[in-house]
DNA sequence: ATGCTTTCTTAACATACATCAATGTCGCAC
DNA sequence: GTGCGACATTGATGTATGTTAAGAAAGCAT
């Protein structure tokens, strides 16, 4: 059943079969049906999540009711709220599966109390937050520099495979545009000859 | 010399003299003077700082020349290039000094290596990491809800002293909009009695 | 101090994107 | 299969912000 998680893992850092057995004792997975919350704006989390099928996003929603994705989490990516999970604060967004999806379920200290039988699980760690850091520094440089069509473009090269299974509506909140303005560049870019 | 940045670790964590002593012995101290660079895009850095005083900023340069600051790092800030600092890779942006500053160089395998001797580095490095992740999703949820005015507004509460440090045109940079938006949104401001 | 460069402001004008509204299409629930 | 609600497209129009350009003010180097 965390086959998949354990093969993640193994990419990442060197651990043995044995050694994942002794960490991945109290793992459960969780599975979540389209469009069931997970986290409210507001509650405090103690979890993380590892996609191991389907789709999460995590978005906020203004004082206008529309609503932002913060980002989206297809399989082998992470998704926690950082207020929650180190802070035990209130979570500043939502949490909902967008597909059916199974997950492993991450409780807050896990990291620490794996790293204390397999101490190559703070490099492990180490590594996850980097990544996302410095992905996060593309995306902001991204919204501050680009245009909607560059953006978008950028986006089916990032993630080629939700741009087919997310609705376009979803794509243009991670974007930071409107649907209107989404489906306008892409007829743009159909007229340029431009394919998926 | 590294008082400050002692007192700093030892706010987060906790860490007894003896134990900074043990730690800190590698620790050098350097000094940029003001507009003095500090990485260019394209190279592999193995250091991140600790600005001790002074104010550093990473920023892109896009295809029409213009500036995009990623982020400022006042005083008790980090900074660093994740490419280079984790993966060897080379740098997505610039690194300079906008004022006359003195920072901890924090060699790349410092973390590791000073937790061998006092372990809770572990659990520094994983708070820094954490705030700075949930630092960027507030800033990649303004970038993608608000107006010019509510952004600079936001800046103003979060860097209340930058706002007086920095030129404008850097702040209008950091909001994703031109100097001359950024002189007009002071102006309403101005006229709506205002205050900084 | 002097002069030169950078920064800030203001105004006229341009434009990318948003908004509003209507229509069409698709998929799903019953 | 029918019908309803979610999604996508398109057009007309609005608006926030960008662009260009000029002059004023402030900062900096010599």
């Amino acid at each position: 059943m965390l086959e998949q998680f354990k093969t993640y893992l193994q990419n990442k850092v060197a651990i043995t079969d044995e050694q994942f057995a002794l960490i991945s004792g109290k793992l459960k997975i969780k599975t979540f049906e389209r469009n069931e919350m997970i986290l409210m704006k507001g509650e405090v989390s103690a979890h993380g999540y590892f996609v191991m099928s389907g789709l999460l996003r995590s978005y906020s929603i203004d004082s206008k009711g529309k609503t932002h994705i913060i980002q989206f989490a297809p399989e082998q990516w992470w998704l926690s709220d950082r207020n929650g999970m180190l802070f035990n604060e209130a979570s500043d967004f939502f949490i909902d599966a967008i597909e059916r999806t199974e997950a492993v379920v991450i409780p807050k200290d896990y990291i620490n109390e794996a790293a204390k039988i397999v101490p190559c699980m703070h490099d492990f760690n180490h590594t996850i937050l980097n990544n996302s850091i410095r992905f996060m520094q593309k995306r902001i440089n991204m919204l501050l520099s680009a245009t909607a069509e560059e953006r978008y473009l950028n986006f089916i090269k990032l993630y080629p495979n939700l741009t087919l299974r997310v609705p376009q509506w979803m794509i243009a909140s991670y974007l930071g545009i409107t649907p209107e303005s989404l489906s306008r560049v892409r007829k743009d870019l159909a007229h340029k000859h431009f394919k998926v």
